[in-house]
RNA sequence: GCCCCUGUGGCGAAAUUGGUAGACGCGACCGACUCAAAAUCGGUUGCCGCAAGGCAUGCUGGUUCGAGUCCGGCCAGGGGCACCA
């Protein structure tokens, strides 16, 4: 009996699968196509466990798929712009192309020694000018359909570098290189009209029936469709030429409960005020504090600014609201202004409280219905409107509708829709990214780059020695002449958000010509993707940014689909314990110290410290790998100790795919100890080959394992199909040698073959199979074998269990309830007592009401 | 601050979607094999109890003949928030 050589095995398969390129996906194949992607990696440096978990759960579908009689595409490629390649650059003097097509090179690597069905002939990277210049056609197409225009947006600024920073660049409010206060600062930048997709993207979502609820749920929360009342308040007095102010609320209701209107600080009338009055000037400045990014804003000390300027109530013109400037009013939603209504709003309710603002209810709260109102925060729970004139008495949203109606019957407003969902910012002031293939001209304004001047390569010769865009600061680069009249203009020296990158790339998987972004006939024959897999943390801005692509492309004829991703499923993350001392700086400032997993033993207590030493060591959280926390362990090293097929299997077994997955030695171990009892099986099948006659049971067993197993992983139910597998080979193990048994060992090989491909191509090899056994069907089952004759029922009395009768399936309800009624153990219970009631439920339970 | 999710033995989990809670795996314990260890094989393992039995799905209240599953309130942990990818 011989022990399965993992390492030998794993490239002995990859080797033949690669060179017969077995996986490469046939455009021209008659059978039905299945299109299985995983969400491309940025190439960080390399893999990590989140990536092996991830490619493990597509590569199960993909293979299982094949089997099935599909012809599979399942590509791989690489999302190469981005940041972390800029920030190497800063700190490793290396330069970002080299770094990052370093980086691929290493984890196209670690990713082939996982035995991976993948077709590498579509291999494609987005740094590459073969990719991006395709995605600067794209974009120029976007423009001539109007879906591309320039406004004023705000970024964050660092003032010490002089340079703008990501969000994730702003640490508690300050540059995180330099320390000095963020502060929010206007820019104009490229747009993309997402907004204009808004109701079809927010309708889609219910075609998807193949994406998880929870994701639908936060995109339609996201898009945010809200019907509400856009309308004007009169001023006493003109600013800014102004004589009203028009506001939006989706409250319309509450409109007898409003105290103050507030306005963004970036208003036309605040804007207008500023520049008179140096104490507005400095407030609106105060305003530009802190950075650009929801939790930050949202959290900020609520502040506000008495205009002295005075709104009249429409429906009373003796009401005098004050108008506030304040700095959680958001210029970019609805109006840029809003009424307050402190009652039933509780951002209104604490500036209320803070400015002296009063507060008066109008909608009651179970019998609360006057209106000084007491509570220690704002109702916005459902009521009758009260207070409130003529809307006494009525329901909120019919109050809702009364106002809209009065609003429109007296021309001082409309019913509206408004969306959360903002258009998208496409601009970067980066250099490690797609130029945007616009010109600047002083005479002509805005000039798109010829067609035939793309790609627009992005310059090698840079440098990163001082903060900013290096695109902005080349000698050379950016100047050209404009394409319409011929005189010196300025090349656009802002790079695309990679979200655009990865908002098209499942489309050139499935078709990459040379002279266009993709053949329209053959990019329809795989799309949309069958199924999609990828992080949870994608399941808002990348899975909408390639909708909203997808349907731009509609939009402008070059493509029959709507949505890229039929089915979707965002996958758990991979965790591990962290492990760390407390490090007292010299200024009593505390800090934690982490250590690898690799420097640590345990002891039998469970007390952990550094190997070699007895230092303890505090074992912190359970929490996602990462390198800060130095909790990360590399899938290469542990590949090449237990090869890919257990690494694979752990992956797969145990955690639901869509939970977290705790990384654990004695996992990996348990996992390589049934590739080892898998291969004894086999290896042992010569032993026994004739052995005769049939063995029933285990031939139900078998083909409930073939049928559940197949259930399970198109289910994407992983740590199900490995349960199962377990049962059937834990019932093989058990079996004596039959026919039967001989022919589910042969069969066992072909169901694990999609989790552990290297160990069923040897097996199969072993037992004589026909060519490979990725390309070998998936087996049939025979029905007849799936159904009982015999079923356990469950007895109880008063919904407690006191007994088990077997019958056979599908008897009667009187032979049940009799059955159960002279079972011992009830009639104890009953204790002559006389049944109220027997509820019995055919082939499942009999319960008695005693 | 806003949106979303999760919570079941010592641990990861399963439960045909309202019908026998704990399949399967990990760990632990006992045993076999061995000079010994590893590997392997067999057994036990939710908690309390000698047993009969009772108690158990984060807490709490409800609906139901019956709730891990449905509804209300709370607690804890996690993900996203538009320039991280």
């Amino acid at each position: 009996m011989s022990r399965f050589n993992a390492l030998k095995a794993d490239a002995h398969w990859q080797k033949v699968w690669d060179d017969r390129r077995t996986f490469a996906a046939d455009d021209s194949s008659p059978k039905p196509k299945s299109y299985v992607l995983e969400m491309f990696p940025y190439p960080s440096g390399r893999i990590h466990m989140g990536h092996v978990r991830n490619y493990t759960m597509g590569d199960v579908l993909a293979r299982f798929r094949r089997m099935r009689g599909f012809e599979v595409l399942h590509p791989m490629g690489w999302d190469a712009f981005g940041m972390p390649a800029e920030n190497a650059a800063m700190e490793k003097k290396v330069h970002p192309r080299g770094w990052t097509l370093e980086n691929i090179a290493t984890m196209k690597a670690q990713l082939k020694r996982l035995g991976f069905a993948l077709d590498w002939t579509r291999e494609l990277a987005t740094c590459e000018p073969d990719y991006y210049g395709q995605e600067q056609a794209l974009f120029l197409d976007l423009y001539e359909s109007g879906l591309v225009y320039r406004k004023e947006s705000a970024v964050n600024w660092d003032p010490v570098d002089m340079t703008v920073l990501a969000n994730e660049q702003v640490i508690d409010g300050r540059g995180w290189r330099s320390g000095a206060l963020v502060e929010r600062r206007k820019l104009s930048q490229w747009f993309l009209k997402i907004t204009q997709f808004a109701d079809d993207l927010l309708e889609g979502l219910n075609g998807l029936e193949h994406w998880p609820d929870k994701v639908k749920l936060m995109q339609e929360n996201w898009i945010g469709k809200s019907e509400g009342l856009q309308f004007r308040f009169k001023l006493n007095g003109e600013t800014a030429g102004a004589d009203e102010v028009e506001v939006f609320t989706t409250r319309p209701d509450t409109i007898f409960g409003s105290s103050f209107v507030a306005i963004a600080a970036d208003h036309p009338i605040a804007q207008a005020l500023a520049a008179a009055d140096p104490e507005v000037a400095a407030f609106v400045e105060l305003c530009k504090a802190g950075g650009t990014s929801a939790a930050e804003i949202e959290t900020q000390e609520k502040l506000g600014l008495d205009t002295g300027i005075r709104a009249s109530h429409p429906f009373d013109s003796n009401w005098q609201l004050p108008v506030y400037i304040a700095n959680f009013v958001l210029m970019d939603y609805g109006t840029g202004a809003v009424f307050g209504v402190p009652a039933h709003d509780q951002r209104d309710f604490e500036f209320a409280s803070k400015y002296g603002l009063p507060i008066r209810r109008v909608v009651s709260e179970g019998d609360k219905t006057a209106p000084e109102f007491h509570d220690a925060e704002a109702y916005t729970g459902p009521g009758t409107l009260v207070n409130s004139h003529f809307l006494d008495g009525m329901d909120v949203p019919d109050a809702k509708r009364a106002v809209i109606t009065r609003a429109e019957a007296g021309g001082w407003g409309t019913g509206t829709t408004v969306w959360r969902l903002r258009d998208w910012g496409v601009s970067r002031q980066r250099y490690w990214g797609t130029p945007i293939p616009m010109i600047h001209c002083e005479g002509c304004g805005v000039v798109p780059a010829p067609r035939e001047s793309l790609p627009i390569e992005l310059p090698q010769d840079v440098s990163f020695d001082v903060p900013g865009n290096p695109l902005d600061r080349h000698a050379t680069w950016k100047h050209v002449d404009c394409p319409k009249c011929g005189k010196p203009a300025r090349r656009e020296t802002d790079t695309l958000d990679t979200f655009v990158d990865s908002s098209w790339y499942f489309i050139r998987f499935a078709s990459q010509p040379k002279d266009k972004p993709f053949d329209k006939a053959i990019a329809e024959q795989w799309l949309p993707v069958g199924q999609y897999i990828g992080g949870v943390e994608h399941a808002i801005l990348h899975l909408l940014y390639a909708r909203f692509w997808t349907r731009a492309l509609n939009h402008m004829g070059m493509i029959d689909v709507t949505e890229p991703f039929a089915g979707l499923f965002t996958q758990g993350m991979v965790t591990h314990a962290s492990y760390y001392q407390i490090e007292e700086s010299a200024e009593g400032v505390e800090r934690k110290l982490y250590f690898e997993p690799s420097q640590i033993a345990r002891r039998g207590d469970g007390t952990a410290f550094l190997t070699g030493t007895d230092e303890d060591v505090i074992v912190g959280r359970v929490e996602k790998m990462s390198k800060s926390k130095k909790n990360t362990v590399d899938p290469t090293e542990i590949v090449d100790q237990y090869g890919a097929d257990a690494v694979r299997w752990f992956m797969l077994s145990d955690s639901p795919p869509e939970r977290d997955l705790e990384w654990s030695e004695s996992g990996i171990e348990g996992a390589w100890r049934f590739v080892q009892r898998l291969w004894r099986l086999f290896d042992g099948l010569a032993e026994c080959a004739d052995a005769e006659g049939a063995d029933k049971d285990l031939d139900k067993k078998l083909h409930r394992a073939i049928a559940g197993v197949a259930q399970d992983i198109e289910a994407l139910s992983f740590n199900k199909a490995v349960a199962k597998l377990y049962e059937l080979v834990n019932a093989i193990e058990r079996a004596q040698p039959s026919a039967s048994r001989t022919a589910a060992v042969r069969t066992l090989a072909r169901i694990a073959a999609p989790m552990v491909p290297h160990l069923a191509e040897e097996a199969w090899a072993a037992m004589g199979g026909e060519g490979l056994i990725a390309d070998a069907p998936w087996p049939e089952v025979d029905p007849a074998l799936l159904v009982d004759d015999e079923v356990t029922i469950a007895v109880q009395v008063n919904g407690k269990l006191r007994h088990t009768l077997v019958m056979p399936k599908g008897s009667a309800k009187d032979v049940l309830e009799a059955a159960a009624l002279a079972a011992d153990n009830v009639v104890r219970t009953l204790d002559g007592k006389a049944p109220k009631k027997v509820i019995v439920v055919p082939d499942r339970l009999v319960n008695i009401v005693a």
